[in-house]
DNA sequence: GAATGGCATGAAAACGTTGTAATTCCGCAA
DNA sequence: TTGCGGAATTACAACGTTTTCATGCCATTC
């Protein structure tokens, strides 16, 4: 392979001038410029990446580390899926931005990020990503001697990070039912302990009080989620049982995701209530392979992991250039996704049958 | 970040032998090792690659290309959830072998690779690892100056490749079935045209002809899937239907994916039959969050996404290291994954008690 | 006791590039 | 012609490692 050497001797130049031309440079003569790239090309020269590195030049490099979940908290969905929308999110934003993305996976382990860091120093990336399998607090192994971003979790330090708004996603999901005429409001959410599921809570809490909605009207159940994020069924059916029966039942219930959902609908099923028509159903993740397969098509909130994954690789450019960020944290808005299982309360006849049943 | 030279120091010694202990040379007492260790530790000293790129030694970066599926072919099962799953297998095999994984995705768009090869060796790598969607014939853009291994995809020109064997995996099911004292079997397999389809169909009736099993025993439909993998419902009904309507319906069905199932399932309860006790089911894919939830949990065939990128990755490393491998195409089994969706023909008690019935 | 040989270690060069500072070149005004 | 300023170009050091060769040390052998 040809070095700037064999280049500058055929164009009959310094090897610096080789290097201003390579780099686009300024300060050279158009001839001269010619006469290097007409060398380059007949040598078929490319600059080797070691050298560059060395010299500490830009790498173009971005990395990422993903799985990085202490044993701790178990994730309540299906880990690993989130990892893979948040890379995909910074991969585009990469793509766009013309840098390449190193990824490694510190298989569950804390303690490896640390570890793998110094790899990705080692490579001389720009900086670095890291991301949680779910929403969660962290605490860093040391100042790192790159800039970091941190995806779907954040520190107490106050290192740049972006993570899903899911207080306001439950408080959108919750302000559309009650929007759409539903006045007695049920939720079973993901396992006490998670961040996620207490913001939610209060996500939830709070959009019945501001809409002034009782307490009395409201139903909460918290979900429980065994080591592997699998939801046992008898304790799904107990918790949906304990919100679901009675005169004063809600007409819409949400769930902490929608693999919960789509457990649930068989005791539904089974207690002889009709989606959306005796009861509306909200899930949460948008997991579309779940969503489009429950009859009816799942209404659910959206965590957007893909954005997550593309804006903090955006923040870390940013960051790159010297711009300086503000807000520490980012809080990516969790939209809702409606499909066929809610309905206005207006279209809604569970009630009246039942009234009507009473009635006869 | 810290040097050589730093450690040199620390450890009271020249760097040449830090650079002895470091790459594990011969001719260094004990107790020097260890104080280099210890220093190097202190330090948290990692060799810096660009200068090791630069004395010759090679980069230890493995590019990988995903999402490499043209529009020729919707794949049947979630898009990405395969790539990702090989990604991980990747990943974990080059963290064994100490190389760092550069990943980039060609957005579904094969025109794309050839410039994303450019990018990787720019970035001087070792290899790439072309990763497909689905199980399909690609034709590369072009002799890549660098090793390439094409996992999940294979070409005409005899590029190294791993794919998951589904013949072999579709014949096991079949063959478990008929072993389990299925004699009437029906299949719902994926669309037609696909590679994957093709082979497993030929594993169905192979793994039936070899057992004795006549051809008016069986019941096969092609599936259909829609741009996006979504398989409509109304076609899904009919073509259920088809196969276990009438005297002589199969007691066992395999489907093409685990999702298919999932949709399915209403429509076997709703026929008034139980699974496994008047019919067994197998899936494919082995999609844990759909396999374990379905009531029962879903016996099914794994596709080995994992294996194959471990596999893949590993067969890269041996060409590095210029071993030869005699057969070009690796296919990496299907092993079935046992629940209970399926029973031994003894404990089914469908035909007796449709027997019992017609009698009466 | 001196010479030999093997093992452990160290000094300095080399890898290919870029940054720094010095030097040359060129046109223009004095 | 000379001097000058700025643009174009160059020589050389530096980056962090490995490699080559030289050297010091110790035990063994004559």
């Amino acid at each position: 392979m040809a070095n700037i050497h064999d280049v500058a001797r055929l164009a009959g130049v310094s090897i610096k001038t080789v290097s201003r031309v390579i780099n686009g440079e300024a300060s050279v003569r158009e001839a001269t410029r010619e006469k290097v790239l007409r060398a380059a090309k007949e040598l078929n020269y490319l600059p080797h990446r070691g050298a560059r590195m060395m010299r500490g030049r830009g790498s173009e490099l971005i990395g990422m580390i993903t799985g990085a979940v202490s044993a701790s908290g178990a994730p309540p969905s299906a880990s690993g899926l989130s990892a893979i929308h948040i890379v995909r999110g910074a991969l585009q934003a990469c793509r766009k931005a013309g840098k390449t993305l190193m990824i490694a996976d510190a298989t569950g382990n804390w303690n490896e990020v640390g570890q793998l860091l110094g790899i990705f120093e080692a490579h001389s990336v720009e900086g670095v990503i890291i991301a949680s399998d779910f929403h969660r607090q962290v605490v860093l192994p040391l100042p790192a001697s790159v800039p970091v971003v941190l995806a779907n979790c954040f520190d107490a330090a106050g290192t740049p990070s972006v993570v899903p708004d899911d207080y306001q996603g439950q408080y959108s999901a919750t302000k559309f039912l009650i929007e759409s005429g539903h006045a007695r409001l049920g939720m079973l959410g993901l396992e006490d302990g998670l961040l996620a599921s207490h913001l939610r809570r209060q996500g939830f809490f709070d959009a019945c009080r501001e809409h002034c909605l009782p307490v009395s009207m409201l139903r909460f159940q918290s979900g429980y989620t065994q080591e592997g994020g699998k939801t046992p069924i008898g304790f799904l059916a107990d918790a949906l049982k304990g919100i679901i029966q009675g005169d004063d039942a809600p007409t819409a219930v949400m769930f902490g995701n929608d693999l919960m959902t789509l457990k649930a609908i068989p005791y539904l099923k089974a207690a002889g209530l009709d989606v959306p028509g005796d009861l509306s159903l909200v899930g949460f993740d948008n997991d579309e392979r779940i969503c489009e397969t429950i009859q009816p098509a799942l209404t659910t909130v959206q965590l957007p992991y893909d954005a997550i994954g593309a804006i903090a690789a955006e923040r870390l450019f940013a960051m790159l250039k010297g711009e300086f960020n503000e807000s520490n944290v980012s809080k990516v808005p969790c939209e809702i996704v409606r499909r066929e299982s809610t309905c206005a309360i207006g279209a809604r006849t569970a009630y009246a049958s039942s009234a009507a049943q009473l009635i006869e």
